[in-house]
DNA sequence: CCGGATCCGCAGAGATACTG
DNA sequence: CAGTATCTCTGCGGATCCGG
């Protein structure tokens, strides 16, 4: 794992109110931002999930990306590994409580963005028209 | 514009409900993530600012990515640009309505990244630790 | 003052093949 | 089954210079 250099631990602490906001959001957001953490999460928040399940209902993801990812959860808090010493092996994911609180407090930007999805691609459309203009 | 490859109007449309949420809220996300969208959209939420006054405040963003930030939320209708013809010219951003709204639908979120921020420090920490035991 | 154009380094991510 | 290992390619993002 060559990434995990934005450290929470070394955040400036002593900043006005607004900028530590800013900031911590943005921690948040690039750790669950990247095609596959959301899926994943999802997917996990249902209960436990193995690794093969992921592969399938992630869609599109790569082995590596999986594991990947799934590390980074995992040393966030977000999801727990369990590992069944079983002969084939079995592996489960599920996630933390913390995980489902993030999941429900997204709840209210996930609606924004189904509102608002159509308004973004017209919006996108006329624009790339005035530039190809 | 080298980017830009997320196009909305691509998205599958025929899936079930649940993966159609999936998608919307990555959509969004992959917007706004990135290290500089959030601030700009802060800064820009509360009033028309001038490109140097984010370059300023946004602190930590080149010119470059300034500008293509800035194109990028236009593009997406989360921004006004106002150009007044004077010399020197005076350029003015601003949050549309639905960048606002994007603001508040955020809240939730914020106060979820706020009451783990530690934990999730404190998780990478022990995690850390028993990796490289 | 507000950008655009270009060059380039480096991390993120895909493809493929191999293991306990 | 659940990963590693390596190789490669893409494109984000910094630096620099130019233009209206």
């Amino acid at each position: 794992m060559s990434q995990g250099n934005t450290d929470v631990t070394a955040q400036a602490r002593v900043v006005d109110p607004e900028k530590l906001e800013v900031c911590t959001v943005l921690e948040v957001i690039n750790r669950i931002s990247g095609k596959w953490a959301i899926g994943i999460l999802l997917e996990a928040t249902r209960g436990p999930v193995r690794f093969t399940e992921l592969e399938r209902s992630v869609e599109g993801i790569s082995r590596r990306m999986l594991t990947l990812t799934l590390r980074n959860l995992e040393r966030d808090g977000l999801l727990v590994r369990t590992v069944y010493p079983t002969v084939p092996p079995k592996v489960e994911y599920e996630a933390t409580a913390m995980a489902k609180e993030l999941y429900a407090s997204l709840s209210g930007f996930l609606h924004w963005a189904e509102r608002h999805r159509d308004s973004i691609a017209e919006s996108r459309v006329v624009y790339d028209e005035k530039v190809s203009a």
